[in-house]
DNA sequence: TATTGTTATACTCTATAACTATA
DNA sequence: TATAGTTATAGAGTATAACAATA
């Protein structure tokens, strides 16, 4: 049955009837707010000049440096070949330095600068002031399992998310 | 102050302390996931023969039908331009019907068709049932509870998302 | 003249492949 | 020969603008 994975049938039916017995796709419902929710993103990195990507590569190395691009690229979900731009920009703008590696002058070592680790945490602050007034639409509870729930899902590798 | 619009600064502090001082943007951790779930369900839909965007157009015939393509575009969140060839391809495999408006011969009302509608659930069925799959990695309370929040979110209107 | 749908064009984003330099 | 980074090319997806039919 195409059920069966399931914990219980029990579970199932009874969040089936919470929504109504009509489940929306999970993939339908995140999807648009994903999108409006970079739409509204952009603005304000752009009020910080930085790019979408370079949000995303000033959060990766705000928690550790990275020795080689290939190796951020896929930190972020990124081609190695997408980034250089972006890197470019980065590091022109003082808020990343990138520096050939003394012991493999092939890789270049990344980390984020005093600068940048300011710019990317002012804008996280202006980012999740938006979100706050969005989440502000569930109840306490629903927004702590939410918030909860989102980062379980969202450290799924991607091998758990397509299935064994 | 940036927090200003929070419900309460006690909320905040309780649910930023729920993750440990240090929350992950929302798009942050929601486009990945989001991302995954659509690479999954590609291959599912493509052995329904139908296209994402033919998903999208099924999904939302199989609610009501729609006088317009431009109503039916907009409802998708696409371009009018940009659903043409869906449409061809749908009406074309009989899942969709497509007739001049009798009474303003420039619209076409569109409809889903009863081969439509069976393509449209067993193919929600499929992705449902990958879902479930993850949606086993919360607890029970949670799982309802993301369902819900999602549910929420993803109904607000693209001004509620941006802010008064 | 305005509106619906369609087609044509151009633009952005992305991936693939070729290239340079280091090893 | 293999690897890290870069550049160049081509392809997919999308939006903008021009067009045809109907009102």
């Amino acid at each position: 049955m195409i059920y069966s994975c399931l914990p219980s049938v029990n579970e199932y039916l009874q969040y089936m009837t919470d929504q109504g017995g009509e489940r929306r796709d999970l993939a339908a419902m995140l999807a648009p707010l994903v999108r409006s929710l970079i739409a509204i993103e952009l603005p304000v990195l752009a009020a910080h000049g930085i790019s979408m990507w370079g949000y995303a590569v000033l959060s990766t190395l705000d928690d550790s440096p990275v020795r080689t691009q290939a190796a951020l690229a896929e930190a972020i979900g990124a081609d190695k070949t997408r980034i250089i731009g972006t890197l470019d920009e980065l590091q022109q703008s003082g808020l990343i330095s990138r520096d050939p590696d003394p012991d493999d002058r092939r890789a270049r070592l990344l980390s984020i600068t005093p600068n940048g680790r300011k710019a990317r945490r002012s804008a996280r602050a202006a980012i999740q002031a938006n979100e706050d007034r969005l989440l502000a639409e569930l109840s306490p509870a629903d927004r702590r399992a939410f918030l909860r729930a989102a980062q379980t899902l969202s450290t799924l590798s991607p091998e758990d998310l397509a299935g064994s």
